[in-house]
DNA sequence: CGCGAGCTTGATGCCGATCAATGCATGTGG
DNA sequence: CCACATGCATTGATCGGCATCAAGCTCGCG
């Protein structure tokens, strides 16, 4: 919470989107050969965020899209009184900063939760080459709109859940996004504090750590600080699903 | 909930955006005379949906956004176990439908809380026109940022704020809106019960009406049924901003 | 007029917040 | 290498806000 140095390193590297490992479940998906390459024309630097630094902060200025390389984020979103909700977990291949579009200022904070890198999408230039390309448009409309979604099943979750079926839900759809990108399922260690957790699910601290340890002693999870086992994903699942309602 | 007649009326008029008085705050904001032109070609059909009817549910292909002419709407999310969750309310001049973009699914209900009409936007023609005019390209993604960061509100109030402020932070969000339409901001008529309130403010029935009761008893609102009345707005306002912490 | 959907209000109980203490890992300086 | 500080996690005890259960009430409508 104090000043940061806030060290804005430019990579000279190019990372040409196409030759990306991350181009299946980022921005390039579903797009031809030559379209990527005018994609990495428009894509050209990373930029190095150390862990507990901001990509961005509420009331930035909006530019660019920015895609995760490398690393773990945050986003945070605060009421005028210090109020302080975390709105998302960002890895590989996500986007950040589609918030700003609206307004052209970033509405939350961007944090990175261990030493990242991101790429620098241009927005106004993705405007311009995405009326070029139609599987550009409707693949940054998709994304756009999986982003509502997912808002839509957060509601859900903050709305209607209980602390064992929120947490449930969120382990479940944690392990799902490392599988995705091809880490086990299974073993995983947090990138976020039980606070953070407990911010994002509508929780306190403490009742995030009761609950990992109630998962433990029902068998569901081994729990080593932030080192964590799923031993049973059904059993996690079928709490999800309104357990003994 | 029963099986409803769904009588699907295309009404023959045609409804010029460009003469329509929802310009301003509809997808038609910020275009030239001749681009609006073109999107009236686009937008060319208008639907009824009676009150209680359905314009469109979860799982229903996707093929075009909705605008809201008049009337009243909600969106509901539901999980398998029948789990429901009250995602927005949409008055005139607001999209419905963003949500179906990313799986060419709704992935919500669209219910009309009393008789409306919307105008239809069949969405591939308007990526096409939004390939042409940047203006209109601009503006269709400003209004999915909106709602992405509506959403992070909603997160904020359901994971953070407590069932005073919430239903203040409520009641302050549906005046506004109606002031932004012309019409008084302190006195309104709720569209939706007691439950859909509930449900989007992740409250019980019980409790948003006990809080009704406060207000008025406080002096905050006059309440009668669905009929309220503002009575302190500044008043409700400090409710949000953490008034007692 | 009587029915039913929706709203109000009261009594009670439980889940998760709060307060408080301890434990554990990491890092720093003597 | 130890002593100590610091940040985070765990666990216990207690409290309170909201859910739940249970009556009545209001109003519109067949």
């Amino acid at each position: 919470m104090s000043a940061q140095p806030q060290p804005i390193r430019i990579e000279p590297f190019k990372v040409a989107c196409s030759s990306c490992n991350l181009r299946e479940l980022c921005l390039p998906l579903g797009l031809s050969n030559d379209q990527l390459e005018r994609l990495d024309t428009l894509v050209e630097t990373r930029r190095s965020v150390p862990r507990g630094n901001t990509l961005f902060r509420s009331g930035d200025e909006f530019n660019s899209l920015y895609a995760v390389r490398t690393g773990f984020f945050k986003t945070c979103v605060s009421s005028e009184d210090g109020r302080d909700q975390v709105t998302g977990f960002q890895m590989a291949g996500e986007l950040l900063g589609l918030d700003g579009i609206g307004t052209e200022r970033h509405t939350c904070d961007a944090v990175a939760l261990e030493d990242s890198q991101v790429c620098i999408i241009p927005f106004h230039q993705l405007e311009d080459l995405s009326r070029e390309f139609s599987d550009l448009q409707r693949q940054l409309h998709r994304i756009m709109s999986r982003e509502i979604v997912r808002d839509h099943g957060v509601m859900l979750l903050l709305g209607s859940m209980r602390a064992e079926e929120r947490l449930a839900a969120f382990l479940l759809n944690l392990t799902q996004r490392l599988k995705t990108r091809g880490f086990s399922p299974s073993s995983l260690v947090l990138r976020m504090t039980r606070e953070e957790i407990g911010s994002y699910l509508g929780l306190k601290l403490e009742t995030v750590s009761r609950t990992f340890s109630k998962f433990q002693d029902d068998g569901l999870l081994e729990v080593k600080q932030r080192q964590i086992r799923v031993l049973d994903a059904a059993g996690l699942q079928t709490l999800v699903n309104g357990s003994a309602c």
